[in-house]
DNA sequence: GACCCGGCAGTAAACGTTTACATATTGCCA
DNA sequence: TGGCAATATGTAAACGTTTACTGCCGGGTC
């Protein structure tokens, strides 16, 4: 609850006209309408007057006229994720260019706080909104379509957000197919897989792609080389040492906020990779680039995910009756020293 | 510029009350002011009507009749720089449970785009905002001041800022002197600084704690062991090279984003620490924990300082006549295995 | 000299709320 | 039944802008 002052009055327009003797309508026309003329003369003794008495336009009182707020919101689920906070880093950058402030907001994987995050926005009328949801919750989206919100749905690909919605996203089945095949090439057969236990597909797909590709190899998939848990640094932990005791060879590690809790365990019981275990980390996590010996990394696009989201919601905002467009980014291996041959 | 398109009449008070066969008053009353006794049997008919018709309040227009926006804004310098990120992670959160929304700007360290971005802020009526100064410029925080927008300033304590404004950041000389003696009670004399070059005096002060540190224990400070360049992997890279060759035995990497380039120079190099070299970083980098050998850091405390600078705020726009307040916190040295006895 | 036209500037009616004030409705008691 | 609270609802005037429309002035044309 916002705490309620009486706000003072601040400066208006009304004063500016009162301050350069002329009205209000004129004042207006200087400060947003670029087509109408007004004499030089006069419009410089209107801005010498307001900044005299420092004036700045109520952008409140401009927007229930109608005139776009410049306000664009990127809702996503995990803040503190740098994945999350590179792309937000980046459209920042864009919307700003095209000149927009952006409200960033933390669902922290709360449907419901996502609710009360988009029923605020939407209150604000904002020009624009990124939204990578908690859950699939049709209502939420629904409530955007509903007040004509242009947006689009950012990295969570529930069924129906690939094909109502703008949607941009990365190929999760393809992240995980991409590891786990990096992995089988360099001849192991017995590799498990680490990821987060949670209600959005994106691990999931990863699996797939994991259990597609040993088919593709002639590997049987074993129920138990395949662990989740919670989002957590201990968690990583945990599945490390169960990972270490079924005997595999390498790991696909699916997540990267658990793959720092494994990595330590892992680093604390000893273990080395290559040498001793060959890894592959689905994800670009901040400390890949420091941590000795280099791990392999499936790269997630963040860059070119943000710059096409930024970009669709410009696109969708200038032309509100586009049809829904969707866009999926593979993924990359980067180089790295943590597989080895066997 | 924000691309204008007549956007189509939403769903006003009006609607609702003709709906529900009522005044806009009532409804009105319905949606803000809690005093007003309505009929439970018409506050039920109003807020259905509401839901059918999709109502939701226009806060724009409360605004211009003097209702608080409930928008909070926090401006820093590098929002990437995850020193940055964590505080406002935490902002945001603090934040939201006291119902208020977080535009997040970054002014790239360029004091016109801070200029430009606060004007918006202003525009927009925003509630309070936290600002993390790219330089001095009292005339930006004027346009805070001026219109009476509660605010608080993050971390760079330029002069003026800690006097007139609220204030919330860290002991910079203090976290110099800790790095400092740590590497000195283990036995080192000669010891080099990097650091950022910046217009903003944090790395200044903290080459102040080195200097004096080295006063106590009465080693004479040599000037080239003093190395500042711009803020990138490759300034860091640059000042490593440059310190190796200055045959010094240990090092305060003053500023972790540096620290970083510096750190890959030393692995490239097959330079170990704590062995061939004693580091002591400056900062909590994302890295820090994962990385074989530990490095030893001096903890810039983000999070008290992000629950500070928030509740700061908050008190400040409760009491609108509040005395200007300064909080510095403390650095702490984080355990950690790059300091070797000498 | 009557007419029109272009360039400026002002008037006033919105926009979607809030809220002081007025009015209606009820229940209660004398 | 009249009077009076108390309670419930409606009226209308703001709030700070935008903008369609009107008005004014000077100069050119016939």
């Amino acid at each position: 609850m916002p705490h309620t002052i009486k706000a003072q009055r601040s400066v208006t327009i009304k004063d500016v006209a009162r301050k350069a003797g002329t009205s209000i309508a004129t004042v207006s026309y200087v400060f947003s309408n670029a087509e109408r003329n007004i004499r030089p003369e006069l419009r410089q003794r209107v801005l010498q007057a307001a900044t005299e008495i420092g004036y700045v336009k109520n952008a409140a009182a401009s927007s229930i006229k109608g005139k776009p707020r410049g306000i664009l919101a990127v809702v996503v689920a995990q803040f503190g994720n740098t994945f999350f906070t590179r792309m937000c880093v980046e459209i920042v950058s864009i919307a700003r260019q095209a000149g927009y402030v952006v409200t960033l907001c933390n669902s922290d994987e709360d449907p419901d706080q996502e609710r009360i995050i988009l029923e605020r926005l939407v209150a604000q009328r904002i020009d624009g909104c990124i939204l990578c949801p908690a859950m699939s919750r049709e209502e939420n989206t629904g409530l955007l379509k509903k007040y004509r919100i242009p947006y689009v749905i950012l990295e969570r690909s529930f069924p129906e957000s690939t094909t109502a919605h703008n949607f941009v996203g990365q190929d999760n089945y393809q992240s995980g197919h991409l590891a786990t095949r990096h992995l089988l090439e360099a001849g192991h057969r017995r590799i498990a897989f680490s990821g987060w236990d949670s209600p959005i597909p994106n691990v999931c797909e990863r699996v797939n792609g994991y259990q597609a590709a040993l088919r593709e190899f002639g590997v049987p998939a074993e129920q138990e080389l395949v662990l989740t848990d919670e989002m957590s640094e201990a968690a990583g932990r945990r599945m490390a040492a169960k990972l270490l005791e079924s005997k595999m060879t390498a790991a696909v590690l699916g997540h990267h906020e658990t793959a720092k809790g494994a990595l330590l365990h892992f680093q604390d019981k000893g273990i080395r990779w290559p040498d001793d275990l060959s890894l592959v980390v689905i994800g670009t996590p901040e400390w890949a680039g420091v941590l000795l010996p280099r791990i392999t990394c499936i790269q997630r696009p963040e860059h070119p995910m943000a710059v096409a989201a930024a970009e669709l919601l410009l696109d969708a905002i200038k032309h509100p009756d586009m049809p829904a467009a969707q866009h999926v980014f593979l993924s990359t291996v980067s180089e790295g020293d943590s597989v080895r041959e066997r």
